[in-house]
DNA sequence: TCTGGGGTCCTAGGACCC
DNA sequence: TCTGGGGTCCTAGGACCC
């Protein structure tokens, strides 16, 4: 009995939402990303790309803005010299949960067997499904299309294949609008000659080294010995890596997951110095714990730990985590212990990012339990500086 | 060109225990 | 005097994904 699992994954999402309010910017070019401009009433009027200044990122583009090269993660101040002439509106995330609600539960009414996979796209179990034995998934994923179509106004790709792995490669081989069913008997000829850097789980660096062993592709990869992998690649990815490249992949649709970790973080727009921008840095981690506080609360969940992170002015980034006496959602508390993090930590450098993190989650009902610490925390500490 | 913010999972090394 | 062996927990960092 074999599966049928579909990856449905929304087109352009965030620049698509954006196009359903503001229907005359249709055919441009437009890239969503970067902040509002301060004490802005009302939805943001777009603005030249190459009027940006900042550090941000390309968090979507519109494929007339991809035509330039602009990709997502691109800074936007590449983005701007590729395209100046191309529009930017920032983020408005409330819409685009809004639309990811309401695409789900489109596609929920056609097959209700989903996992988030985020806030644009969803795997979907289609194997139990009335007639998608006999035709492999296709008219379902019509039916998923039109239904998110009609609930939306916009539209998306997907592919059904054996199982998680192909649909999402499958889903991506005929953007947008994309409808792709694949079989086993595709491989050959639709999944190898693609870059190994395509597959789910391959990213920058493991496809930097495959290309320094000399593989580009993911029939390369598929063709390459497992122990020669093994050797390259660790026991546990390089099996992987030759299992994927077979197309193997069992993996289930899972329909729930419990949150582990949640975080607040955020990017300077200068450099700030633990020392001379003391008063700032304490005000933006106050900030962030208030934040990461609100989020616990909003979720009914308490921290067991709490963790502190930086990122210098050479893009390293480091994180100290300290364990509560007693689990907490209250800013004061999770501020407290993310400032004997900070303690443990280098702060003679200017920073660009500060970030807090809560983990070790459990329900704020819950029962309480003894900490389980085994040893007090200890460490070199650093000067008060903007801990306290 | 100079790199967001939100996550998950894996690994390596040290601490600790027997 | 020149240093066990195994198991487990904890921590920090990194790869990866959306």
């Amino acid at each position: 009995m074999s599966r049928r699992i579909a990856h449905l994954d929304m087109d352009a999402f965030f620049a698509s939402v954006e196009l359903l309010s503001r229907p005359e910017l249709a055919g441009l070019p437009l890239v969503i990303g970067g902040s509002r401009p301060a004490g802005g009433e009302g939805p943001p009027a777009p603005e030249p790309l190459g009027r940006y200044r900042g550090r941000g990122v390309v968090t979507t583009a519109t494929y007339p803005a991809r035509a330039f090269g602009v990709h997502s993660g691109m800074p936007l101040m590449q983005a701007a010299r590729l395209a100046p002439q191309a529009l930017r509106l920032p983020p408005d995330f409330e819409a685009y949960k809004a639309a990811s609600r309401a695409f789900k539960a489109a596609a929920a009414t056609i097959a209700p067997t989903i996992e988030d996979r985020g806030i644009d796209e969803i795997y979907l179990d289609l194997s139990a499904l009335p007639g998608v034995a006999e035709d492999g998934g296709r008219a379902c994923a019509a039916a998923l299309q039109a239904a998110v179509r009609a609930a939306t106004g916009l539209s998306c790709s997907i592919a059904v294949a054996p199982n998680k792995l192909l649909a999402k490669l499958g889903s991506e081989l005929d953007k947008p609008g994309g409808l792709t069913v694949l079989g086993p008997e595709d491989l050959a000829t639709r999944i190898w000659p693609l870059p190994a850097r395509k597959l789910n789980g391959i990213g920058p660096r493991a496809a930097e080294k495959l290309s320094a062993l000399g593989m580009q592709t993911l029939g390369e990869l598929a063709a390459a010995d497992p122990a020669w992998l093994i050797v390259h690649f660790g026991p546990r990815y390089g099996a992987w890596l030759h299992e994927a490249a077979q197309g193997r992949d069992e993996r289930p649709v899972v329909t729930h997951r419990e949150p582990k970790s949640l975080s607040r973080e955020t990017t300077f727009e200068r450099n700030l110095h633990p020392r001379s921008d003391r008063a700032e840095l304490g005000a933006v981690f106050t900030r962030l714990c208030e934040r990461l506080a609100e989020d616990l609360r909003k979720r009914g969940l308490r921290a067991g730990r709490v963790g502190v992170k930086l990122r210098d002015a050479d893009f390293r980034t480091l994180s100290r985590e300290q364990t509560l006496d007693t689990p907490s959602d209250e800013a004061a508390t999770l501020r407290r212990a993310a400032g004997l993090g900070l303690k443990r930590m280098p702060l003679d450098q200017p920073l660009r990012l500060l970030g807090v993190r809560a983990s070790s989650l459990r329900a704020a009902d819950a029962p309480e339990t003894a900490p389980i610490r085994r040893r007090p925390p200890a460490g070199p500490q650093t000067a008060e500086l903007f801990t306290d």
